[in-house]
DNA sequence: TTTTATTGATTGAGCATTCAATAAAAAATA
DNA sequence: TATTTTTTATTGAATGCTCAATCAATAAAA
């Protein structure tokens, strides 16, 4: 009983129904046709609007970035000052549409094909980028505050911002392993806790920074 | 032409391939056939010794987490002091031998067959919980020194173990992502400064933290 | 009557698992 | 010592199942 412009309504299914195959069945276990059933269709339909069992995953993560993308430029944009925007990534990452089950499942089944498909591997990275990027500048307004650029504190910026990232991942990983409800509150607390006292440091050090100068690397994720 | 002898170090090198397949190939993609040849051995052979595919899988994760805690045990029992059974697991945790292309894959994988697979769960949670509860141990002994328990500060030291444990793993995550040689030595750095800087904080507070009673269950990975 | 939506059967490949056969080493026996 | 028997190690082919992908058929809407 074919309705018209469906694909939409299919499309949007069918990858809520990937996202919670992955999360009960497990990745590999994940088939085309579970997934079809979970959206009330069938196998043929899937593999019709997306081409291959692969299209969809590829689809399915990229809406996973699509919507944490969403709920970050949103709370971005009535964030006042540096400070209220990285709490607004902080809330962002923690918010009740990023911070379930499910999401944190198909999240992590992702990073890990990235192991072996470029091109997932290519999309997580992009994103990984810009959130340091973005939080590397707040944490640098935030300490040199309305004084033009100094150069020095970029650095410890930047740690700031790739500490930040790595506690939020971490904690995300252990809601991957916590059986109840792991509190998304205690999470945030943890997280600002840590912001707090980055920004301390940082203005405390004032701009005789230059002690860390062994490394020329220095950053985690850079290429 | 069959040596006498043979089982542990068929065993051991499947294992190993075990680790490689899924790093190279992926976790769904990573064959019986495909693992027992970069063994050396025929897919026959492996089942011979596992079982079944699934028990392979679960004797590699125990492999790896036996590998972790040895590293570990090693490295607590050198280490003076509680600052330095901290700096024990940390450097433990960002070892050659751990933290690895291929070791953190293999990790990832299991993160999330624990997801599906109960046993797989059960494993990762008691290691979880156990560092977790080392790491309050020596927070809470390094702020307290040698008074007695006073019964508070214990939750700080609790959540400065809960973002040192994150904060390690973040970085694992971030080490999946990148494409060169993600630097271990800076992600020391990373988690080195948090502890200080929470062990700096607990200091200065003292023993008038009654400020943060709000919720009761505090903790993120508590079951 | 053309387009859009949908199904269910079919196909063909890939894979875990089984098993009978083989061959070297070790033990037992002559 | 020489020969047979038992044990251990190992393979490669055969089996049967699951699943992604294809496709012809169908049915509602335009």
């Amino acid at each position: 009983m074919p309705k018209i412009g469906m694909e939409g309504a299919r499309r949007r299914a069918l990858i809520a129904a990937t996202v919670e195959a992955i999360h009960e069945r497990g990745f590999c276990d994940a088939t085309v046709a579970d997934i079809a059933r979970r959206a009330g269709v069938s196998g043929g339909l899937a593999l019709h609007y997306f081409g291959s069992k692969k299209a969809l995953l590829t689809a399915t993560m990229g809406h996973l970035l699509i919507d944490l993308s969403k709920e970050l430029k949103a709370r971005r944009e009535t964030a006042l000052g540096p400070r209220a925007r990285i709490s607004a990534v902080i809330g962002a990452s923690f918010s009740p549409d990023q911070f379930q089950a499910q999401v944190v499942s198909a999240w992590l089944a992702f990073y890990l094909q990235a192991q072996t498909d470029p091109e997932t591997q290519r999309l997580l990275r992009v994103y990984h980028r810009r959130l340091i990027s973005n939080l590397t500048h707040e944490f640098h307004a935030l300490v040199t505050g309305g004084t033009p650029q100094t150069g020095r504190g970029r650095r410890a910026a930047r740690r700031a911002a790739e500490g930040t990232a790595a506690l939020i991942d971490g904690l995300w990983l252990q809601r991957a392993l916590a059986r109840g409800v792991s509190d998304a509150r205690s999470a945030i607390r943890l997280v600002e806790d840590y912001v707090e006292r980055q920004v301390e440091a940082a203005r405390c050090a004032g701009d005789a920074d230059a002690d860390d100068a062994d490394t020329d690397s220095g950053t985690v994720s850079d290429m």
